[in-house]
DNA sequence: CGCCGAGTTGAACTGAATCAAGAAACGTGG
DNA sequence: CCACGTTTCTTGATTCAGTTCAACTCGGCG
């Protein structure tokens, strides 16, 4: 059982045979540090478990890169808009260190679905999840303070927090790197 | 057939059987304007459609009223945060508007899930669209001024613009709703 | 060494909040 | 149908959080 398994096997108990039907639209490899899983414009057609380092969904807004998300170890990285409805996306995936991804054709999945239901369910489960994360993190946006959304930050993800550059925290809680760094450096 | 079933079978082919299923776990209501449907504290355990009329789900941050969401006619309110954990929902949900509302009994799902492997691709896709629809209000959230997100509003839900309060839409875009007055005023 | 990217610091500026007061709109009872 | 209080919306003045732009520091690396 690889990792990618292993994780979805915490959502749900499957069925051997449906372990192997995820597995045959599943590829695994090595990425390194910078590559670009996805661009923006592009059609994404598959989503991405990082098994080992780090990934980060980001776009231009303005010409400015805008971080959306970070995924690390156990984590799933994907153009979210574009894989669920077959246009272009606006994000880019960027792979932060070197990588281990099993990347999932989405594209394929349908057949699974239906030959599994258990498989219907494991997504219903995943998109919960996320949309749940998201929630919480539209609540933390909406009315924090620059600090709030900081302290906030640290508190759930503090593994990544030392890992990636400071602009890109900045751009995810929505703040200029320098009042980061300003309230960065007003803690101690 | 029903106006949620309706609404049901625009997203997935029911059989007739997976359709008597869910009447089954809902029940359909009048509900007379400033009727809570929830409040904070409770733990939700049903999912209102609005068949006709208007609901406002909010929470309190610091006192204040902050809405979260809109549900007009043939749109979904509810906690997920509460319907997805089984934990006590930091919202509320209001009816602004006499409104025809279906309620699904959500903690009687599961056996509907089990027996009809097509209500699981329905709650998949459901979440889904909320998904896309919230990443797509955090994107305007993140990196945009008070200005282009009022525009964004006023493209996105004209309709439940004209029908509710103007603090509760402020709160919505995350302004103020002095702020707001202002920039509704420079419009023309 | 000297360059280069990343982070820090400073000063001026600005978008938006807050506080406070007034103007409309609304509903209720007489 | 009007008078009243209550709620909602607007307007003004002040304040503040956070941006912007520019200069500077620091550490790594050819």
């Amino acid at each position: 059982m690889n990792a990618f398994i292993n994780y979805l096997s915490k959502l749900v108990q499957l069925p051997e045979k449906a372990q192997s039907a995820i597995n045959d639209i599943t590829y695994s490899r090595i990425v390194p540090k910078g590559t670009l899983l996805l661009t923006n414009g592009q059609i994404c057609t598959e989503f991405h478990f990082i098994a080992s380092g780090l990934a980060r969904v980001f776009y231009y807004k303005d010409g400015k890169d805008i971080t959306a998300w970070f995924a690390s170890e156990n984590e799933i990285a994907s153009a979210i808009d574009s894989l669920f409805t077959g246009k272009p996306s606006i994000y880019n995936i960027e792979i932060l260190e070197n990588s281990i991804v099993f990347s999932l054709q989405y594209n394929l999945l349908e057949p699974v679905f239906e030959a599994h239901p258990i498989v219907e369910r494991l997504g219903r489960l995943m998109i919960t999840h996320n949309y749940l994360l998201l929630d919480e993190r539209m609540k933390m946006y909406s009315f924090c303070s620059a600090e709030e959304r900081y302290e906030l930050l640290i508190r759930q993800l503090p593994n990544v927090m030392k890992r990636v550059k400071l602009g890109h925290i900045a751009s995810y809680i929505g703040i200029s790197q320098e009042h980061l760094s300003r309230i960065r450096t007003s803690y101690k």
